[in-house]
DNA sequence: ACGGGCTGAGTGACAATATCACTGAACTGA
DNA sequence: TCAGTTCAGTGATATTGTCACTCAGCCCGT
């Protein structure tokens, strides 16, 4: 299956020289990924660069004790440099890729993803930006678990994820992934936000009913 | 000031041929900070990147409300990418370096760094080895945070600033940022860890006596 | 030597979050 | 339809964080 030239999507591929695009064009595999299932994982070690066409990817931790916690995601158009990281580091960790949606991505192996590195300033910058992107994400996450409130930080995630509507299709039990808590903690912050009239609950399903009040919330300090 | 041929003393520079380290030795600058001085912070930004000849350096980030908890610490022949990270994403970030000893470190301006990177295979794995050290020593943070008891990670941490001796030099509230939590936290858990005869306490000042147990606690579940 | 002033440490009360051990409610598929 | 499974609610308790203090030891000038 043939996505046609795909360099054109990606802010790090389109400035490139035709030549180094056909050469992409040509060295480079189109991969698909069901939703739901495991993309990249401890025991499943990527060894090359993926680039996301289509879909979202959410990148987690998961503890020793089975609890876990959402890193980031990442969207179309951008590429996940954690793999690429972990790959060179080759050290043990435990973060796993999980398609959220049906995938469609592009996978770069690693002898050429070296060799643009190496031949192109802009792809380069591309890729380290990236990375940089990912420490920051990484940075506040750290911020918000250290020192976030767990009601600031649900309501911040329900309205990210209802991305403007306001619908959440979730779980108590993934919300409290997405944010490294517990289930029964989110379920009585839940019960907290439905009795002010803020959300309405349903299984497996949350609607924002006030969502300016959420915003307070999620802006508190 | 001449520190002679540093690229020696770097696993990135090292293996680099001799024109390219000439070229180094004459773009880099040598710069020293003292001990308990800012080297970098949120108003500080820096344009280049840092390898540490000499020296620690301690990367920590500020919440709002003003606590803080240690990223990861930085030693001799090692190179903070953090900077660089933030310099090209061009974000906000409150991440700040602090010369925990007096430094000695080599400035490469961002020039010089573009160029290498492009030029030279090895110093672009060196590069990026370091990102991908510091996004799974981020990783670690988080995961400590986010699922790790205080105790464990206090005895765990006493354990690493001793560095094999049985001294640490810290005060309750430097041990509280270490970990991002709280002083009063700490004194109670120092408190019990001292109650059973695992450390000794004076002013400013922990020596640990029975580091055996402690290791125990550091690697309990 | 003496008495501020300052920093480091101890403490009780309380709030927030996590854990444990359940219960019941809502869906699902044979 | 009903048995199994997933999802959500709840009380009790443990751990961690916050607040508002007190007290002890150190530094320093007189």
């Amino acid at each position: 299956m043939n996505l046609g030239d795909w360099t054109e999507r990606f802010q790090g591929t389109r400035g490139l020289p035709q030549s180094v695009r056909d050469r992409l064009l040509k060295e480079a595999r189109v991969v698909r990924y069901a939703k739901d299932t495991a993309v990249f994982g401890p025991d499943n070690v990527p060894d090359s660069l993926l680039f996301l066409y289509e879909g979202t990817l959410r990148v987690s931790q998961t503890s020793e004790s089975g609890r876990d916690i959402v890193l980031y995601r990442v969207d179309a158009g951008e590429s996940c440099v954690l793999t690429t990281a972990c790959m060179l580091a080759e050290e043990a960790y435990n973060a796993e890729g999980h398609a959220e949606t049906d995938l469609v991505a592009i996978v770069l192996p690693r002898p050429a993803f070296d060799r643009l590195v190496a031949e192109e300033a802009s792809f380069r910058s591309f890729v380290f930006a990236a990375y940089s992107r990912r420490l920051i994400d990484l940075l506040r996450v750290v911020d918000d678990v250290a020192f976030g409130r767990i009601d600031v930080r649900l309501a911040q995630r329900l309205l990210s994820l209802a991305g403007g509507g306001h619908e959440v299709s979730a779980t108590h039990q993934q919300l409290a992934s997405e944010l490294g808590s517990a289930r029964e903690v989110i379920s009585r912050v839940l019960q907290d936000f439905q009795k002010r009239g803020l959300i309405v609950q349903s299984r497996g399903r949350i609607s924002l009913a006030d969502t300016a009040a959420l915003k307070a919330i999620a802006e508190s300090p």
